[in-house]
DNA sequence: AGATTGAACAATCTGTTGATTATTCAGAAA
DNA sequence: TTTCTGAATAATCAACAGATTGTTCAATCT
């Protein structure tokens, strides 16, 4: 079995080169195989399909990103508005830049989100986590409140979808993008509603 | 010049016919033209293309649509929170039984929206417009607070995009929406942080 | 037996052709 | 002169053939 996991992973990394050299659509399935020594029949022993390759990378490179992202969500030494801030945009600034500077990964992020749309899911649900995480220790020090945290995390990840996978939903800058999460964000921390703290004293006769 | 806005009239109750019996792009100039008992050429006379007759007869039933709204947003035996609820279901609702009800009309805000962005952003203006005119009215009650109106307004916009052309971006039902919606108030509304509202009485020794 | 191949198959892409149709504009009608 | 026409033009679309390429599987190898 450890023999097969190092064949996926030969095939990966095969791929992971032909992909960001040429494309995802400019290269085959026969030239990864002949890339590893093998015939592209072969190649289905691994992975169902040429998007399940493409799925495979993706995964891999995103696992790490989440494992950062964790570390932004927990940091101990700032207060939740700051994490929940650092998270969101890290979050922003990371998907930006890596489609904006790199074709190979937008074509590739085009693709995987148009054909398998459950794996945008998924990394829904790996950042929810992630946001349920800060939030529970948010309340704990008693910085936010939110009853149902899974819930409230869901709406924060659908009142800042448009920063997400920002080129895919609009053509604004990054500065732009950063100044509207900037201002989603202050809404959704202090909300519209009048916050009595500024004035905690008595102020009725 | 009354003579002109009479036969520009003309043509968009034609070429409305024609595109909700037959769609967009299956009616063509020729028809629209034969329609009003003038030929083709003449059209351009009174439009510039195509996209433009399809863009006025948006803009004339947004128009209508958008009076409502503005209602809504005012209507005095209700509080801001329960008129920002109403606009913002309306639209949802609103649009999604529309493009869901109507391919024909599908068709047509997805030509419009990918061919003609600005008409996009103009609707977008109309509506901050009316949640600036919400923010104002709330504030002088008391109810809302928000230094810069015109920039909570942009960003309440960005918080909900997602319901504003429901079926583009997601394939979510209506109830799945509303319940989304709901959330993404109630965070807008209440925000995060702890209200002291709730003890506005003194809890210091 | 299980692993691997590579030819066969099916699905998709590419380029091309012909037709359709949006748009223009020289000239006719008013 | 101004308004309008309709043939000419250019852009887009639909359909098709041929080639390319993802996927399968009977046969081969280990």
């Amino acid at each position: 079995m450890a023999e097969k996991d190092n064949v996926r992973c030969q095939i990966i990394e095969a791929a992971k080169k032909r992909f960001s050299h040429f494309g995802y659509a400019k290269t085959t399935m026969a030239e990864v195989a002949t890339d590893c020594s093998m015939s592209p029949g072969n190649l289905y022993r691994f992975f169902p399909g040429k998007l399940d390759i493409a799925e495979a990378i993706a995964t891999e490179t995103y696992e790490r990103d989440l494992e950062y992202l964790r570390k932004l969500a927990v940091a101990p030494n700032k207060n939740a508005r700051e994490r929940l801030h650092d998270l969101l945009f890290e979050e922003l600034r990371r998907t930006y830049n890596k489609l904006e500077s790199d074709p190979r990964a937008f074509e590739m992020a085009t693709v995987i989100s148009r054909e398998r749309p459950t794996f945008a899911n998924w990394m829904l649900a790996n950042e929810r986590r992630i946001l349920v995480e800060l939030l529970d220790e948010a309340e704990r020090r008693g910085e936010f409140v939110a009853e149902d945290k899974e819930l409230t995390a869901e709406m924060i990840q659908s009142a800042t979808m448009k920063f997400r996978y920002p080129q895919l939903w609009s053509k604004l800058t990054l500065p732009k993008l950063e100044r509207e999460l900037e201002g989603v964000l202050k809404l959704i921390v202090d909300g519209l509603c009048p916050h009595h703290a500024q004035r905690p004293q008595v102020n009725a006769a």
